[in-house]
DNA sequence: GAAAAAAGTTAACACTGGTTACATTTATTC
DNA sequence: GAATAAATGTAACCAGTGTTAACTTTTTTC
């Protein structure tokens, strides 16, 4: 049953819009990226198939919703992270590192949709702004000790950093590494990669 | 116009089994796995759709297959990085970091296709065997310098050599790296990329 | 309260894709 | 050269998907 609010009833679902977006996570979470469809996504919703198509104007619509909601999400995320750190003295490096990865294992549709280049819309506004706002982030983040020429430009040591926590999540989401372990024995891998990888920062 | 070889005309392709693994690579590359079809690949054959299962039991098994092929090929390339980079006395990790990348930017469709839980069988024997004797050539190659107490286990160096080469491949194919770049170009930047990595290898 | 807008439903279309049953053609075997 | 096996084609089935058109119900607007 739908939940209903203040003008609206089982007719009007209130906010399908939104909804849809949990409706792919949750889908996507249980059966897979493949396995998402907007039929799928309605019947979740107890809501007809056409009925998505008044608040998107195609299934990549919705997905390039999605995804930028979910860069957001991330890069909100490892900001909050970072600030955290920064207020304790702890280190800003490690915690962003650290949220990168948790941020995957713990929302991996949000995760490996938004590089999902055949399944959105790349040229979409809000949600090009979106990416460059985390990628932003990151370099930020991940640069702290190294001074940059160019802001645009992504340093080889950015880059290192950048390439190996998103290759762990994914080694780790889709690939043979900590199958099976638990949320935090995953997390203290990433957290021995992370510390194996100072020495390179000082450098 | 399929070939003909010797006991074989236009009505026995001669070779279906192995022409579909080409297939699959070539479909792949042009158009992205999820473009990916059998009938896709049967046309391509020129052959029918329903030719495909006298060599396969289904897609998944088709595309499992390929799978190992994939995985044996990058590892055999791997290997031949590291032999000829120690017989000439130059860094074996940096050639086989580097053969990782290559490999994964040249034949995207293998490499991508090898971690795709959802498109392959994982239990299939031919599959796990080639995994594992990739997972144990990567081992080898990036903990050289590093002692393993356990031989199965990866050390967070070996991890992290590991991830950061997968993930900057994933950047580099579906993500925002280097994107537009020659492989030449590319190269370059993963080469920069590990060589910053060097200072942690030492520690 | 009537008119218009918004949100949903129903029903269907068009297409794709994997898969199978059965007939047909070529290759192999004895 | 006949019998058998192997390889392919034909045709269809069936389930699923995105999408649209036309109609209905509710909400908002004036």
């Amino acid at each position: 049953m739908p939940l209903r609010r203040k003008h609206h009833n089982a007719y009007h679902h209130g906010d399908l819009a939104t909804a849809l977006l949990q409706a792919v996570e949750d889908l996507a979470n249980k059966f897979g990226l493949e396995a998402l469809s907007l039929r799928a996504c309605a019947k979740a919703l107890g809501v007809s198939p056409a009925a998505a198509f008044k608040h998107y104007a195609d299934k990549r619509a919705l997905l390039t919703a999605f995804a930028a909601a979910a860069l957001s999400d991330m890069a909100e995320t490892m900001q909050a992270r970072r600030a955290k750190a920064q207020a304790v003295g702890s280190d800003a490096f490690l915690a962003v590192g650290l949220g990168y990865i948790e941020f995957a294992l713990t929302h991996p549709a949000k995760f490996q949709l938004m590089w999902r280049r055949d399944l959105i819309d790349e040229r979409d506004e809000a949600f090009l702004k979106a990416r460059d706002a985390m990628q932003a982030l990151l370099a930020d983040g991940f640069a702290q000790s190294v001074p940059d020429e160019d802001a645009q430009a992504i340093s080889p040591l950015e880059l290192l950093a950048w390439a190996s926590v998103h290759g762990l999540a994914n080694l780790m989401i889709e690939g043979p590494i900590a199958r099976g372990q638990s949320l935090e024995q995953r997390l203290n891998r990433a957290r021995s990669m992370l510390e194996a990888l100072g020495p390179a920062l000082q450098a």
